[in-house]
DNA sequence: CGGTTATTGATACACCATCTCATTAACGGA
DNA sequence: TCCGTTAATGAGATGGTGTATCAATAACCG
């Protein structure tokens, strides 16, 4: 894990010009969590860093692919670093839980799709959603009950 | 065509315990659009209906399946009728033209991958990226220029 | 034709994200 | 080491999105 974070430090410093400390404390904070966290917890963390900056910088560092974004169910943007390059995400609906799939059997029906469409296929984006183990065994709500 | 359209009215009075003259105008703009919108663009498209109708109304059309989100590329959230029960949508990045996408040969892939992580999988959602045929020929932007 | 109550809508509120633009500070060259 | 260029910052304004409140309205039923 320590081998993977020294890499995206590495990244991010050749994606930027300058070394400032804003973007030193984002990332700082970012590896340190394992899991997701929505922009405005970061801006929160780190009041001495403007709320422009923040935003920006994440921005930046998913579009360089060195965070990636999750979508809840809700629909709210969460982030989290990016353990591989193309990946995707398995949501539980009730605690929010993540786990990055990283096989991906979705790419050639996505491309095959996009192409009989006239698409020029670039990317796609796969979001499974369920109930984790311990949010399915504390209670069982059926399904259309959300 | 014509007939989906009937058949989500129907579906679309079952839902509502009374018809009202907001829910009709609604309910009629969606149906007129083939493209997808913002509920911004609905509520500013009925100014005599009050915002909060608006919202209300395409969640609860939303929740039972009448209308689906579609999530562009930068994240905004639009809507439109939704064709079938569940499909994805190819999203052109440049204009923003939404192709619906019937088949689904991801249910398999994404349900096995929920459980093998414990997980009860429920649903699943998949958006496909790329550039449609127009503005892939209009000019010629490689994918990193994003 | 009422009475019940689902529905509405004006308004306030909160959140999320971006833009502006004057100020700051990182970096490279002298 | 100092200085000039300019990348980067951040305070604040702006705008989109969505929800909560709650009195007023109007659909439906008997």
């Amino acid at each position: 894990m320590v081998t993977s974070q020294a890499h995206l430090i590495r990244r991010a410093e050749a994606l930027f010009q300058r070394r400032t400390s804003p973007r030193r404390k984002l990332l700082d904070l970012i590896l340190q969590r394992a899991d997701h966290f929505s922009a405005e917890e970061i801006a929160r963390a780190m009041p001495q860093v403007g709320r422009a900056t923040v935003y920006r910088t994440l921005a930046q560092l998913v579009d360089a692919g060195l965070v990636c974004r999750v979508l809840l169910d809700g629909g709210e943007q969460h982030y989290q670093a990016a353990p591989r390059d193309h990946h995707h995400h398995l949501v539980c609906i009730r605690c929010d839980r993540v786990v990055d799939v990283e096989s991906c059997e979705v790419s050639e029906f996505a491309e095959g799709i996009a192409r009989s469409q006239g698409f020029a296929p670039l990317t796609h984006r796969l979001e499974i959603y369920g109930l984790c183990q311990s949010c399915h065994q504390r209670d069982d709500i059926p399904p259309e009950s959300r």
